[in-house]
DNA sequence: GTAGCCTTGAAT
DNA sequence: ATTCAAGGCTAC
């Protein structure tokens, strides 16, 4: 049975989320919002871009990898990922008309009115709650608006962490309840924030739509509503992304986020630690997979899908593959920082290939090495993050897992997610057929690496070598308890 | 092409 | 009558 001990997992991991806080800031560009537009509240100019964008049927290109940064100052440089973002942060093409009609109100007047009457309640709570957060916060960017990818700004290499990290985690759960009921406890269910975008209800082949505007009593709008394919050229835009892909990369955190988060919690250990008691590199690492496996947790109990599951599917899956998923947030880091010869961690620190080979024992330094050529792999088939999105989604609901109460729901999951991969990779790389299939093969090789990394945990685990209260130990042993 | 300001009009 | 998110206009 594996309704067996992970008692830390069902109670720490459910904590609290991350959310927004009050933002005045545009999803998209951190400009000054100027009211809600196509959606959501955004600036002035991305309401103008993403409108002459998807009137005009632009099509952009990426002079770099589709991972520009996006901000005020520079919004202006790539059209193709500043739309992306526009999507990818959830604004609507369905509300841009596609029979130009001028003023009135569309459907989304209601979903703006209770976004508005929870970001009230959300100023609420923090007015009567958060005394200790006003003055304690030197408010860093705020988790959604922060940047995409400014990931190489923040550790240094230093050996204890830096004391200058902005601290962006806030000790409290005030932001909890805004869309819902509490996460306290096992029952989360609701979090339908404004993008409650899409409704996956049943998996009957074409579940996975758009959904239509309903403009009924207008007569014009006979013309050329639904707007998947406004115009008579039908194709959209950037290769416009499947619907399914935008959502599953809006269940990704921000990096920054996750890297604050977790530097933030390894100090706090370190300086509880006595002095003289120094934790071993090794006991570092693993305290920092272990927070990143929680981060990994938190992700999934967050993400479509998933978060419809009953508890115990949710467990057996996790425990699947939770290794995979570690790796492959490894490997996938690995990819972004480009150099072949050193490791960026997940708290931002570099650190030299040579220095972790001659420093580790063998089976590591195998390992290790491993995954630098999984990562150099992955980085010649130039896999980008919306990818990864899908590969973790396709780790996750992975259909061999046993004895799950809806098995029928992941296998569609599966399918869906494999779907809608490979249609992304078709549209977004038309001249790289293979690369779909290319992706799918390397999900094997991850799993084999991820099981060698399970057994070296083991190994070093029955050595006395791994921190106890350890979420990847008790992991461990859940896994190799159920299977 | 961008972005600030203007006009429009259904919903309230 | 008022609101406010859509589209339009236009100097840059």
């Amino acid at each position: 049975m594996c309704s067996c001990a992970c008692p830390g997992l069902t109670l720490k991991v459910m904590e609290y989320t991350y959310d927004d806080d009050l933002e005045e800031m545009c999803p998209v560009c951190g400009d000054k919002v100027s009211g809600y537009h196509y959606g959501l509240l955004t600036c002035e100019s991305c309401k103008g871009f993403f409108k002459r964008t998807v009137q005009n049927n632009k099509r952009y290109t990426c002079a770099e990898n589709q991972e520009c940064k996006i901000d005020k100052t520079q919004r202006k440089r790539c059209p193709f990922c500043r739309f992306q973002k526009c999507l990818s942060v959830g604004m609507r093409l369905e509300a841009v008309r596609a029979d130009r009609m001028r003023g009135g109100r569309n459907k989304f007047g209601p979903m703006y009115k209770r976004d508005r009457a929870l970001k009230q309640q959300k100023k609420a709570l923090i007015r009567s709650n958060g005394f200790k957060l006003e003055s304690a916060l030197p408010l860093p960017a705020s988790p959604l608006q922060g940047d995409y990818s400014s990931l190489h700004s923040l550790p240094t290499i230093s050996k204890g962490l830096l004391p200058s990290t902005p601290s962006s985690i806030t000790p409290t759960d005030y932001e909890a309840n805004l869309y819902g009921p509490s996460p306290v406890g096992m029952a989360v269910q609701t979090h339908v924030p404004l993008s409650a975008q899409y409704q996956y209800t049943a998996f009957s082949s074409r579940a996975i739509k758009a959904e239509c505007p309903d403009y009924t009593s207008s007569n014009e709008s006979l013309a050329g509503y639904p707007y998947p394919d406004p115009y008579p050229s039908a194709s959209p835009q950037p290769p416009s992304l499947p619907p399914l892909v935008v959502e599953l990369l809006r269940c990704d955190p921000d990096e920054v986020v996750v890297q604050n988060k977790i530097v933030a919690h390894l100090q706090q250990e370190q300086s509880g630690r006595a002095r003289a008691d120094k934790a071993s590199t090794f006991s570092v690492m693993c305290r920092m997979a272990d927070q990143t496996l929680f981060s990994i947790v938190e992700w999934a109990r967050s993400c479509i899908f998933f978060k419809e599951l009953r508890v115990g599917d949710q467990m057996k899956l996790l425990h699947n593959c939770w290794s995979e998923l570690l790796v492959l947030d490894h490997i996938f880091r690995q990819v972004q920082h480009g150099q072949e010869d050193s490791i960026l961690l997940v708290t931002g620190q570099e650190v030299a290939l040579s220095f972790i080979l001659s420093q580790a024992e063998a089976t590591l330094s195998a390992l290790v090495q491993r995954g630098q050529e999984l990562a150099a792999k992955l980085r010649l088939l130039q896999v980008d993050r919306r990818e990864i999105a899908c590969l973790k989604f396709l780790l996750l609901f992975n259909p061999n897992v046993k004895l799950l109460e809806d098995q029928a729901f992941v296998e569609g999951v599966q399918e869906q997610v494999n779907g809608a991969l490979l249609e992304y990779t078709l549209s977004t790389y038309p001249q790289f057929q293979e690369k779909f299939s290319q992706l799918v093969v390397r999900l094997p090789e991850l799993r084999t690496l991820s099981t060698q990394a399970e057994d070296f945990l083991c190994y070093m685990h029955l050595s006395g070598e791994v921190p106890c209260n350890n979420l990847l130990i008790e992991m461990l042993h859940a896994k190799r308890a159920c299977v």
